[in-house]
DNA sequence: AAATGAAGTTAAACTAGTTTAACTTTTACG
DNA sequence: CGTAAAAGTTAAACTAGTTTAACTTCATTT
């Protein structure tokens, strides 16, 4: 059952390291699937986070509440990507940020409680997780940059460019949380660009 | 000579992983150790970035220019932190951003081309850099939230909360273009907050 | 001590993006 | 199918932050 699931995490893995046999099932006996309903929260806010999921298809949002109660979505992830409040694992403390699926979404999750263990069995996958690091380092990077030099016009555009699938898949409203503008100016750019072209 | 220079970074490894005296002999035999004048660049915009930098002393800016020439400060750096940029680095493509000296600096260097080697040899050392990537991803994260939810005034008190060393090392100029502001609004903001007091 | 330039301040006119509110379109579902 | 709720649009009044420009203060060099 988990060997059929966690193919296309697997796959993924293999880009970066190569697992023997038996590391392969070590690593899957220590591995779980979930399946959630869309709406339903892999992580809440005040949480402490256990563990960080890999999208086997789905989609979801990362977003925090400010002290206007106000919505503000850090980052959407699909299938392929990783999605949990790091910040929260990695020190297992409260978390800042909700995780809640937008679609139905099936993830792989890694358990903070067997970390070590697998560390120990698989040294290897030290590496893996840093490589994943600093691809979201790189990528959280970029959003500082884009969030500085660039209107909301273009980060729209950016945006478009960037995760074309994922305008399709979430409403409006949530695109321009993701880019911290109201959803009425959003509207506004986008008729715009409607007669520019 | 390094074995008396490289002695913060030891004592920050330490932190996180324990060496043997030869995995210690082996690693500083592995780095270098540089000095630059205040002014100095340590990364420019388009070179691939071949090393990864602890400040031993002194104060850098990483920043970048934007299509209007502006210049924008992504990150400061003081003693005990890291610089470089790390998507340069990583990929071994053109550098995105600056990072120049505001202090004259001490650094000890990571080579990229001895990255490998060293992570073979020692490999607690790829949990080393683990770590490091997972806090510097916090403190990307951190950013990305501020930018977000905070007015500029709110921003401006929460970086001098989180900062209180550097706001005394560096122009106040600077400290408008970390946040995101005109120098000019930044004097606004504390007359008015001065005025509050 | 004078002189130059870099850093910081103040204020008026401006603009990108917000707020509020009324309206339309699309989606979900009994 | 019809209806209610959710999502998206439009426009007018507003505000946080920018731009420009003139001025002051501070630091550095000669």
């Amino acid at each position: 059952m988990l060997e059929i699931k966690a193919a296309p995490l697997l796959k993924y893995i293999k880009k970066y390291i190569s697992l023997t046999n038996e590391e392969e099932a070590f690593l899957l006996s220590k591995l779980n699937y979930r399946k959630y309903l869309k709406g339903q929260y892999v992580v809440q806010q005040g949480d402490v986070c256990k563990q960080i999921n890999f999208l086997i298809s789905g989609c979801t949002k990362t977003f925090f509440l400010d002290d206007k109660g106000q919505e503000h979505i850090v980052l959407f992830a699909i299938e392929d990507w990783w999605t949990s409040d790091i910040g929260s694992y990695i020190t297992q403390s409260g978390s800042d940020f909700n995780v809640q699926c937008i679609e139905d979404t099936e993830v792989i999750q890694f358990q903070y409680d067997y970390e070590e263990e697998l560390y120990k069995e698989i040294p290897k996958l030290e590496r893996l997780f840093r490589k994943m690091l600093e691809k979201a380092l790189v990528s959280s990077q970029k959003r500082i940059v884009g969030n500085f030099s660039l209107s909301a016009k273009e980060q729209y555009l950016q945006f478009k460019k960037q995760y074309p699938t994922i305008e399709q898949r979430v409403p409006q409203y949530m695109v321009a949380s993701y880019l911290g503008i109201t959803k009425e100016f959003l509207s506004k750019i986008k008729s715009q660009l409607a007669l520019e072209s």
